[in-house]
DNA sequence: GATAGCCGAATGTCAGACATTTGGAGGCTG
DNA sequence: CAGCCTCCAAATGTCTGACATTCGGCTATC
């Protein structure tokens, strides 16, 4: 009895593999943008057969997580499996459920953090809403959508709940892709403007309640502009986030 | 130019063969429990290598759709790929964030429900109801701990919104394996079943503000249950749902 | 009739080969 | 010298064949 190996032939080389490299992925040993190692040279270093090898690849690929280009390389796309998945299903799923479940998820996080934002939480906020309510020209209104999308995030993420926060943001994306910028008119923006300010003041206050209720009016409102009709059914689904950008040198071989 | 195939060449054989075999499984195709058929049948039905197959087999296996026995063969497992990657994700985050998140949902579903309820679901949620308020034996505390997870679903349920329901019923699956039964105090079972009518008799009434804060109430008084410090870090994240039921014989080839 | 052993079948893994695509190096031309 | 073109190495995509491992059922034996 020299070497005893039946011990752990628990689960198949290819999920061990998946699992490992997930986790460096996860970790973020390996960044999204990230070129990594051929497949020959992963091979050799992990002590598998290719066939194996790119199994995990192909999985870790439909899982979102990759995304392979023949003749070049294999690029890290994404750091969390939730997304890609998340965003499918949402796309889906018919627009009004994707807006309620986001808009009861947004409602509750402004609650919660009226009762957990910090000094720092608050200040962000006020800036965003002062600027919402300055902008009022045409050529802003690229800027004030991009504004309110950060404010939103901010709010949420005051909630101090990461998992919250993950599902909200992949609705969020999943949403994004569909309806993109709407218009707004000059009422409605002055309305929106003040909801947001009287939103900071709740959650400045630590008033749950308010907060929650203020946050119930512009969900309202905001879905009042999204129900307008027109491209309801299907839209690409694939989303796909940066990946032009920043790829490694191909030729950085050693690291 | 006999024959022009490159137009359609534009997504790799194994992605097609994912999409096309995971619709198959979320038509209902291939029902939850299904035995597909072998590799060797596949490769020859689909016209592709097995390498490619098996890449595709592997990704389905990942996302937690099949699930494939060495000298058996591979089953369905799942029918949505949100579910095994919710869970994993749910059973990496602190139980706390998921309770929060869950209690999210079913405080704002209770609201909804009270809108959008059928008279069938004020039937089910009563007869549900009134078992709990029966039960106190210590004996029916499983049947009582099976009743509440009926309530709270078909609460959830009748807020008519599929995405929300998904979402809900996996964080529910991932808590599940976490917390399992929890004993019950008298004082705090009768409570308890009193507040479940009390939601009752306001998503009857289309009280959708009274239904939210009952809610609310319900699930502060299990958080008190579940906070219970103890057994707090990890829990195995597997899940494990059914599968030794009901598979297919196996010598059944033709269909 | 019960049990142990055999055998076929199915998945798991590896190796090799070729196809296809891409990006860049190098040479050619103006 | 600048710009374009060609060619080539590299990387992923696909297929085939082979062997290993494990499981379920069938059969033969006691």
């Amino acid at each position: 009895m020299d070497e005893i190996k039946p011990p752990q032939r628990v689960a198949s080389l290819a999920s061990q593999l998946v699992d490992s490299l997930r986790s460096l992925i996860e970790s973020g040993e390996w960044p999204v943008g990230t070129r990594i190692p051929p497949e020959q040279v992963l091979v050799e270093q992990l002590g598998v057969g290719r066939s194996t090898l790119r199994e995990a690849l192909g999985a870790l690929s439909h899982l979102g997580l990759l995304e392979a280009r023949v003749g070049d390389g294999t690029y890290v796309r994404a750091s969390s499996e939730l997304q890609s998945v998340m965003v499918r299903r949402a796309s889906a799923s018919r627009r009004d459920e994707v807006l309620e479940l986001r808009a009861v998820l947004e409602q509750y996080a402004s609650g919660i953090a009226a009762l957990r934002r910090s000094e720092d939480d608050v200040r962000q906020l006020r800036e965003l809403s002062d600027f919402m309510a300055k902008v009022s020209t045409p050529e802003d209104m690229a800027a004030l959508a991009g504004a309110d999308g950060t404010f939103h995030r901010t709010v949420v993420q005051a909630s101090r709940n990461s998992l919250l926060i993950e599902v909200y943001d992949y609705l969020g994306t999943a949403l994004a892709s569909a309806l993109g910028g709407l218009p707004w008119s000059d009422t409605a923006a002055a309305e929106h403007a003040e909801l947001h300010g009287r939103l900071v003041d709740a959650i400045e206050a630590r008033d749950e309640d308010g907060a929650r209720r203020v946050a119930a009016t512009i969900v309202g409102l905001t879905r009042n502009h999204a129900v307008e009709p027109g491209h309801d059914a299907e839209h690409e689904h694939g989303v796909e986030p940066e990946h032009g950008a920043e790829h490694a040198s191909r030729k950085t071989k050693g690291q």
